[in-house]
DNA sequence: TTTCATGCAAATGATTTGCAGTGTT
DNA sequence: AACACTGCAAATCATTTGCATGAAA
């Protein structure tokens, strides 16, 4: 998980300013636990004077840099998680929103070969794992 | 792919009636060649007299009763592909929409020991891939 | 006939955009 | 000083809901 630092180092190295507000909005996802959604940023940091519209930019800016990951779970659309900027995934817990990084992908090589067998081919996937983390589970599932 | 026939009576297995509506609904999606919006549905059948609640409260439906796949590909959200009833996944071409299904699913296998390991109770997942199907796949692609 | 489903229109919710002022470089 | 970035408010877009009417069982 990046730092803010390091964050706005990256922002940096895309040409992007480094203003009070980008600051603010990437000091705050960095606090969150886990996922969140734009819904929380704003409202954690209107108070602070910071619009909306920064928020929904800022997190888009960051989502297209790879360094937010876009989560599809839950009924609303976008959560978004942390990421480092390598290829990974994620268990995604439906209690309190905690994200566990799993550090291998194997679904390429499980997939190339049926895809190659109808001449698909294959630009990336997309894959999200869902569950209970330790804290969250139901009691009567862990002894 | 079911047809609409299957669709119709899934709907009735579930105690729900089978109406024009419903008939012009599902005999439409079963006409798009892969995945599809709600919004494609609303504009090719708003013409006829169908009304935009009725479209999305039918693929919700659909969905509830997995006949209908939710796609998270593409900026917008919702993209809809008919499948079957049983687990699986799709490779869906970027280009022209067509949905492959892809019979196995290793993801849960692969992913569980890692999970037993810190204690996250895996309860489903999520994964599509993404590419290009033969005829769309640019052609230095392909001999 | 009873109940469920429909279409409409309004409501909602999330996200994006236009624009003039402001802060960063 | 130049120009990217900002907040605001309005605009947009997708989806949902309330309700009286109409259709299916």
């Amino acid at each position: 998980m990046p730092e803010s630092e390091e964050l706005l180092a990256a922002l940096r190295g895309a040409g992007l300013r480094s203003t009070t507000s980008r600051r603010a909005i990437v000091e705050q996802i960095t606090r969150y636990a886990g996922s969140f959604t734009a819904q929380d940023v704003c409202r954690d940091l209107e108070p602070r004077g910071i619009g909306r519209a920064t928020v929904f930019r800022t997190l888009n800016v960051l989502a297209d840099l790879d360094l937010l990951n876009r989560l599809h779970i839950g009924g609303g659309c976008h959560s978004y998680s942390l990421c480092d900027p390598y290829h990974h995934h994620h268990l995604v817990c439906t209690g309190c929103g905690q994200v566990i990084p799993l550090e291998v992908c194997l679904i390429d090589q499980q997939v190339r070969p049926v895809a190659d067998e109808v001449g698909f081919l294959v630009e990336g996937h997309h894959m999200e794992v869902f569950g209970r983390c330790a804290s969250c589970r139901p009691s009567e599932e862990h002894g």
